[in-house]
DNA sequence: ATGGTTGCGAAGCAA
Protein backbone atom coordinates (compact mmCIF):
# COMPACT_ATOMS: atom_id res chain seq x y z
CA UNK A 1 0.00 0.00 0.00
CA UNK A 2 1.49 3.15 -0.79
CA UNK A 3 -0.03 6.41 1.26
CA UNK A 4 1.01 10.15 -0.11
CA UNK A 5 0.85 13.48 0.65
CA UNK A 6 1.16 16.47 -1.16
CA UNK A 7 0.34 20.45 -0.31
CA UNK A 8 -0.84 20.96 -3.63
CA UNK A 9 -1.04 25.05 -2.90
CA UNK A 10 -4.30 25.06 -4.95
CA UNK A 11 -5.82 21.67 -6.95
CA UNK A 12 -7.86 24.01 -9.52
CA UNK A 13 -3.99 25.61 -10.72
CA UNK A 14 -2.25 22.04 -10.28
CA UNK A 15 -5.09 19.38 -11.25
CA UNK A 16 -2.94 18.44 -14.49
CA UNK A 17 0.40 18.03 -12.40
CA UNK A 18 -1.63 15.92 -9.90
CA UNK A 19 -3.47 13.91 -12.24
CA UNK A 20 -0.23 13.56 -14.06
CA UNK A 21 1.18 12.51 -10.57
CA UNK A 22 -1.08 10.09 -10.19
CA UNK A 23 -0.67 8.12 -13.23
CA UNK A 24 2.84 8.41 -12.20
CA UNK A 25 3.22 7.31 -8.67
CA UNK A 26 0.31 4.97 -8.48
CA UNK A 27 -0.55 5.95 -4.59
CA UNK A 28 -3.75 4.25 -3.22
CA UNK A 29 -4.14 6.96 -0.92
CA UNK A 30 -3.46 10.65 -1.77
CA UNK A 31 -3.35 13.45 1.32
CA UNK A 32 -3.44 16.93 0.25
CA UNK A 33 -3.43 20.35 1.17
CA UNK A 34 -4.03 23.57 0.44
CA UNK A 35 -6.39 22.69 -2.26
CA UNK A 36 -8.24 26.39 -2.07
CA UNK A 37 -10.82 25.21 -3.54
CA UNK A 38 -14.81 24.51 -2.49
CA UNK A 39 -16.03 21.70 -1.60
CA UNK A 40 -18.86 22.41 -4.44
CA UNK A 41 -15.94 23.10 -7.08
CA UNK A 42 -13.76 20.31 -5.93
CA UNK A 43 -12.77 18.01 -9.00
CA UNK A 44 -14.48 14.72 -7.81
CA UNK A 45 -15.08 13.39 -11.65
CA UNK A 46 -11.04 14.34 -12.79
CA UNK A 47 -10.38 11.98 -9.75
CA UNK A 48 -12.68 9.25 -10.50
CA UNK A 49 -11.47 9.05 -14.20
CA UNK A 50 -7.95 7.73 -12.87
CA UNK A 51 -10.35 5.11 -10.57
CA UNK A 52 -9.91 7.02 -7.16
CA UNK A 53 -12.61 7.97 -4.23
CA UNK A 54 -12.54 11.60 -3.25
CA UNK A 55 -13.80 13.89 -0.81
CA UNK A 56 -12.78 17.59 0.13
CA UNK A 57 -12.89 20.03 3.22
CA UNK A 58 -12.43 22.98 1.19
CA UNK A 59 -13.71 26.41 2.04
CA UNK A 60 -12.64 27.87 -1.04
CA UNK A 61 -10.44 30.42 -0.32
CA UNK A 62 -7.76 29.67 1.86
CA UNK A 63 -6.76 26.08 2.91
CA UNK A 64 -8.70 23.30 2.26
CA UNK A 65 -7.49 19.68 2.82
CA UNK A 66 -8.94 16.64 0.45
CA UNK A 67 -8.27 12.54 0.37
CA UNK A 68 -8.31 10.45 -2.72
CA UNK A 69 -8.17 6.72 -2.34
CA UNK A 70 -8.52 3.82 -4.60
CA UNK A 71 -8.91 1.23 -1.59
CA UNK A 72 -12.16 2.58 -0.09
CA UNK A 73 -13.23 5.56 1.48
CA UNK A 74 -15.19 5.45 4.28
CA UNK A 75 -16.34 7.28 7.85
CA UNK A 76 -15.25 10.35 6.59
CA UNK A 77 -14.82 13.11 9.15
CA UNK A 78 -14.19 16.77 8.56
CA UNK A 79 -12.46 18.75 11.48
CA UNK A 80 -11.95 18.00 14.91
CA UNK A 81 -15.01 16.05 16.72
CA UNK A 82 -15.21 19.08 18.95
CA UNK A 83 -16.73 22.70 19.05
CA UNK A 84 -13.36 23.67 19.32
CA UNK A 85 -12.76 26.38 15.97
CA UNK A 86 -11.33 24.20 13.47
CA UNK A 87 -9.37 27.71 11.69
CA UNK A 88 -10.36 27.22 8.40
CA UNK A 89 -10.28 23.54 6.48
CA UNK A 90 -7.01 22.26 7.91
CA UNK A 91 -7.78 18.13 9.18
CA UNK A 92 -10.04 15.62 7.46
CA UNK A 93 -9.89 11.75 8.14
CA UNK A 94 -11.02 8.52 6.69
CA UNK A 95 -10.96 4.77 6.84
CA UNK A 96 -9.32 3.45 3.57
CA UNK A 97 -9.17 -0.28 3.48
CA UNK A 98 -8.09 -1.36 7.22
CA UNK A 99 -6.16 2.44 7.77
CA UNK A 100 -7.33 5.54 9.29
CA UNK A 101 -5.92 8.46 7.43
CA UNK A 102 -5.72 11.99 8.21
CA UNK A 103 -4.77 14.72 5.85
CA UNK A 104 -3.75 17.73 7.81
CA UNK A 105 -3.09 21.09 7.43
CA UNK A 106 -1.22 22.55 10.50
CA UNK A 107 -1.31 26.43 10.58
CA UNK A 108 2.00 28.55 9.05
CA UNK A 109 2.14 30.50 12.17
CA UNK A 110 3.18 33.33 10.60
CA UNK A 111 5.97 34.77 12.75
CA UNK A 112 7.18 33.22 16.46
CA UNK A 113 4.63 34.68 19.47
CA UNK A 114 2.50 36.16 16.99
CA UNK A 115 -1.23 34.81 17.97
CA UNK A 116 -0.97 32.99 14.65
CA UNK A 117 1.82 31.14 15.92
CA UNK A 118 0.20 30.41 19.67
CA UNK A 119 -2.50 29.13 17.73
CA UNK A 120 -0.53 26.61 15.43
CA UNK A 121 1.05 25.09 18.90
CA UNK A 122 -3.24 24.77 20.03
CA UNK A 123 -3.68 23.50 16.80
CA UNK A 124 -1.47 20.67 17.05
CA UNK A 125 -2.36 20.13 20.76
CA UNK A 126 -5.90 19.60 19.42
CA UNK A 127 -4.70 16.98 16.88
CA UNK A 128 -3.16 14.96 19.68
CA UNK A 129 -6.59 15.58 21.63
CA UNK A 130 -8.51 14.35 18.32
CA UNK A 131 -6.56 11.15 17.77
CA UNK A 132 -6.51 10.42 21.66
CA UNK A 133 -10.49 10.71 20.88
CA UNK A 134 -10.87 8.96 17.65
CA UNK A 135 -8.18 5.95 17.66
CA UNK A 136 -5.84 3.67 19.51
CA UNK A 137 -1.94 3.76 18.82
CA UNK A 138 -2.29 0.23 18.33
CA UNK A 139 -4.59 1.04 15.66
CA UNK A 140 -3.68 1.48 11.87
CA UNK A 141 -3.49 5.17 11.82
CA UNK A 142 -1.67 7.52 9.57
CA UNK A 143 -1.60 11.47 9.84
CA UNK A 144 -0.08 12.99 6.83
CA UNK A 145 0.25 16.41 5.84
CA UNK A 146 1.92 19.62 5.78
CA UNK A 147 3.15 20.07 9.15
CA UNK A 148 4.69 23.49 8.85
CA UNK A 149 7.19 22.16 11.35
CA UNK A 150 10.84 21.01 10.70
CA UNK A 151 11.89 17.97 12.95
CA UNK A 152 15.04 18.87 13.44
CA UNK A 153 18.22 20.37 11.90
CA UNK A 154 18.82 17.86 9.38
CA UNK A 155 15.66 19.39 8.00
CA UNK A 156 16.46 22.87 7.09
CA UNK A 157 18.97 23.97 4.88
CA UNK A 158 21.02 26.22 7.19
CA UNK A 159 19.64 26.06 11.23
CA UNK A 160 22.33 28.65 11.84
CA UNK A 161 20.57 30.97 9.80
CA UNK A 162 17.08 30.76 11.50
CA UNK A 163 17.94 29.42 14.64
CA UNK A 164 14.53 30.15 16.97
CA UNK A 165 12.09 31.64 14.03
CA UNK A 166 8.81 29.58 12.84
CA UNK A 167 9.07 26.02 11.77
CA UNK A 168 12.01 25.41 13.53
CA UNK A 169 11.66 27.06 17.22
CA UNK A 170 11.61 24.81 20.11
CA UNK A 171 8.02 25.27 21.10
CA UNK A 172 6.95 23.91 17.61
CA UNK A 173 9.29 20.88 17.62
CA UNK A 174 7.92 20.17 20.99
CA UNK A 175 3.90 20.32 19.85
CA UNK A 176 5.07 17.79 17.11
CA UNK A 177 7.15 15.45 19.36
CA UNK A 178 4.29 15.52 22.02
CA UNK A 179 1.50 14.76 19.09
CA UNK A 180 4.42 11.82 17.98
CA UNK A 181 4.39 10.74 21.50
CA UNK A 182 0.79 9.58 20.92
CA UNK A 183 2.28 6.83 18.68
CA UNK A 184 3.25 8.08 16.06
CA UNK A 185 6.51 7.51 13.74
CA UNK A 186 8.22 9.90 11.12
CA UNK A 187 7.97 7.18 8.46
CA UNK A 188 10.71 9.30 6.24
CA UNK A 189 13.34 8.54 8.71
CA UNK A 190 12.98 5.05 8.95
CA UNK A 191 14.62 4.77 5.77
CA UNK A 192 16.55 8.52 5.38
CA UNK A 193 18.99 9.45 8.13
CA UNK A 194 21.09 12.07 5.74
CA UNK A 195 20.33 15.74 6.17
CA UNK A 196 18.96 18.00 3.80
CA UNK A 197 16.37 15.86 2.23
CA UNK A 198 13.13 18.69 1.82
CA UNK A 199 9.85 18.83 0.77
CA UNK A 200 9.29 22.47 0.89
CA UNK A 201 11.43 25.26 -1.02
CA UNK A 202 10.39 29.02 -1.21
CA UNK A 203 9.01 30.00 -5.02
CA UNK A 204 11.47 32.85 -4.62
CA UNK A 205 15.03 33.45 -5.54
CA UNK A 206 15.64 29.95 -7.17
CA UNK A 207 15.61 28.72 -3.89
CA UNK A 208 14.82 24.88 -5.43
CA UNK A 209 17.65 24.82 -7.11
CA UNK A 210 19.74 26.47 -4.56
CA UNK A 211 19.08 23.77 -2.26
CA UNK A 212 17.45 26.04 -0.18
CA UNK A 213 14.33 24.42 1.40
CA UNK A 214 13.03 22.45 4.73
CA UNK A 215 11.18 19.21 5.37
CA UNK A 216 7.72 20.13 6.48
CA UNK A 217 5.58 17.39 4.92
CA UNK A 218 5.33 14.15 6.73
CA UNK A 219 3.72 10.76 6.95
CA UNK A 220 3.03 9.89 11.07
CA UNK A 221 2.50 6.22 11.27
CA UNK A 222 1.43 4.96 13.92
CA UNK A 223 3.84 1.41 15.41
CA UNK A 224 1.81 -1.29 13.51
CA UNK A 225 2.33 0.62 9.89
CA UNK A 226 5.48 1.85 10.54
CA UNK A 227 6.83 -2.04 11.49
CA UNK A 228 5.27 -2.46 8.03
CA UNK A 229 6.77 0.32 6.39
CA UNK A 230 9.23 -0.66 2.97
CA UNK A 231 9.86 2.72 1.34
CA UNK A 232 10.00 6.28 1.26
CA UNK A 233 10.28 8.63 -0.92
CA UNK A 234 10.00 12.50 -1.87
CA UNK A 235 9.39 13.14 -5.58
CA UNK A 236 11.53 15.97 -6.02
CA UNK A 237 10.83 15.86 -10.25
CA UNK A 238 7.22 16.99 -9.01
CA UNK A 239 8.95 20.32 -8.12
CA UNK A 240 10.26 20.65 -11.42
CA UNK A 241 8.72 21.70 -14.73
CA UNK A 242 5.66 24.16 -15.59
CA UNK A 243 3.81 25.36 -12.77
CA UNK A 244 5.15 23.26 -10.01
CA UNK A 245 3.90 23.71 -6.18
CA UNK A 246 6.13 24.77 -3.94
CA UNK A 247 5.70 21.59 -1.91
CA UNK A 248 7.03 18.06 -3.66
CA UNK A 249 4.95 15.12 -2.61
CA UNK A 250 6.30 12.45 -0.86
CA UNK A 251 4.87 8.91 -0.24
CA UNK A 252 5.12 5.77 1.97
CA UNK A 253 4.87 2.08 0.83
CA UNK A 254 3.52 0.02 3.35
CA UNK A 255 3.73 -3.93 3.18
CA UNK A 256 1.54 -6.61 3.78
C1' DA B 1 17.29 35.07 2.82
C1' DT B 2 13.10 40.45 6.46
C1' DG B 3 11.83 38.78 -0.43
C1' DG B 4 13.82 38.11 -5.82
C1' DT B 5 7.19 34.21 -6.48
C1' DT B 6 2.78 32.37 -6.56
C1' DG B 7 -2.31 32.23 -5.74
C1' DC B 8 -6.41 34.59 -4.88
C1' DG B 9 -9.01 38.02 -6.65
C1' DA B 10 -8.98 42.39 -8.23
C1' DA B 11 -5.50 45.48 -3.74
C1' DG B 12 -2.81 43.62 -0.79
C1' DC B 13 -2.19 39.64 1.94
C1' DA B 14 -0.61 34.99 3.00
C1' DA B 15 2.79 31.65 2.44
Amino acid sequence: MRIATWNVNSLTVRLSRVEEWIEYAQPDILCMQETKVSDAAFPIMALAALGYESASHGDGRWNGVALASRIGLEDIQRGFDTEADEQGCRLMAATCGDVRVHSVYVPNGRSVDSEHYVAKLEWLKELRSHLARTCEPSDAVAVCGDFNVAPDDRDVWDPAAIEGSTHVSNRERDALEDLKKWGLVDAFRLHYPQPELFTWWDYRAGNFHKHIGMRIDLVLLSRPLADRSTYALVDRNARKGKQPSDHAPMFVDIGP
